[in-house]
DNA sequence: TTCGATTTGTTCGTATGTATT
DNA sequence: TAATACATACGAACAAATCGA
């Protein structure tokens, strides 16, 4: 790839991460789809020419951000969302006597309007550009305890319908990924408390005077492209949100 | 350390993790304290008789749990909770306007009593054992934002005072890492939304009809030992609880 | 300021172990 | 069984940062 034994001159930054990102870019090209392997250690190594140390080093790091997933005799795949560990990394309400109740999604409306300005500011587009707006209503136990509402660029969701939507199996972003070919890979969210509104209360089932939990994300795709805004009440009568600053993951001593 | 060439047969687990166990138990024992150097890769690298390549591997993962951090040319240092960067994993309120501002700590009581079932069973140790409970008013920009619990085990926090307490200067977790040798290392929160009562309305300056953020935190040491109980009543009316997924770690395209 | 010693960071190559197909 | 792929471990060389002489 380089020349140049170790490091080198032209651009500043090691050889592992200069492969990191023509895999990544791959990826965002679409050149391996989620659930598939990608190229062995091996192949990749004598792709970019360089050392198979390197190509562990680069793939670590995507391990890490969990883009791929290795399997030790089978090979390196890229990261799918229908799978529960994937999916309970996004998903952080859990009941208070401990449970995880897999959720029920029931979709309210879906809307197609033109970004305000802060939502275009955050997702990255121009303002007046289409947005679907969609609305949910999630159910554990049969019971609503979160109503939420998404923001997504209708450029990027160029066909999508209510039907659609509805139609789906499996989670939101598992969705976005096998139809749209946009892979979630990290949030952020921004909690608070607040009173909900009649609509919100009436919903959830709970009296406007009684307190919920206000969850504001932004998901991003590769590279820290934000690609979705999403607003959750939550009803924490008998679940809590949990904030696990890694545990569970792989590991550990 | 283990004849074998790679791989072993009477343990299961690979070298570089009984190494990243020894060199734990080291951090325990106190043998290197917090902002101290541990011993150079090479020097342990003899000492254990292993390679350097997999003393590496043993530290990779001690400092991706934020045990120690590298520094090029310097050496391997224990984390010091006196940083700001180690300082915000822990605390995860922000101004919704953005900013970030220092928080002002302020004791109101400290008190020794006796665990109940539900604390002892969480902070691992026998009920009707002695725990510390302190409570503290937490402002921000000179406005209290937050009221916080702390339960600990008064057994591990012997000689522990209230005069102590308050004339530390640095963060809670800095101060029991230099007074009585704990390593917060990890926390686990549950966040909920409710009213305040009286007295936690009052202090925080709001109705008790306006809505609290309730935080519920046990934060570990070492190998997942529980050392603290908290529980953070909190005003969001102007501050977020922020959850970010892994960002603003290192080592990202 | 320069230089050299020390320490971590990067890269290479090789061999062997272990899991999967 | 054999081939393939990831996992572990070793060793060596050089780069880059730090620090003190």
């Amino acid at each position: 790839m380089v020349p140049s034994p170790a490091g080198n001159s032209l651009n500043s930054h090691p050889l592992y991460k200069e492969v990191k990102n023509r895999i990544t870019r791959s990826l965002i090209a679409g050149e391996w789809k989620p659930g598939a392997a990608i190229p062995s250690e091996g192949r990749l190594a004598a792709h970019f020419r360089v050392s198979v140390g390197t190509i562990r080093k680069a793939i670590d790091e995507l391990v890490a951000e969990k883009i791929v997933v290795r399997q030790q005799g089978r090979g390196t795949f890229v990261t799918t969302h229908s799978e529960d560990r994937q999916f309970y990394y996004f998903f952080h309400m859990v009941g208070k006597d401990g449970g995880k109740e897999p959720p029920d999604h029931e979709l309210l409306s879906l809307q197609t309007v033109k970004a305000d300005h802060a939502t275009a500011l955050q997702l990255g587009i121009e303002r007046g550009e289409r947005v679907h707006r969609i609305q949910n209503v999630l159910k554990l136990n049969s019971v609503p305890v979160i109503f939420d509402e998404l923001l997504i660029a209708a450029a990027r969701f160029a066909d999508l319908s209510a039907e659609k939507f509805g139609a789906r199996d499996g989670t939101i972003y598992g969705f976005y990924q096998s139809r749209y070919g946009i892979n979630v890979v990290r949030i952020s969210e921004r909690l608070s408390a607040a009173l909900p509104d009649a609509r919100v209360a009436r919903l959830l089932g709970v009296k406007q005077a009684s307190p919920v939990l206000v969850i504001k994300r932004v998901a991003y795709t590769y590279h820290d492209q934000p690609v979705e805004l999403r607003t959750s009440w939550v009803n924490t009568a008998r679940h809590e949100y949990l904030s696990d600053l890694w545990k569970a993951e792989s590991g550990r001593a």
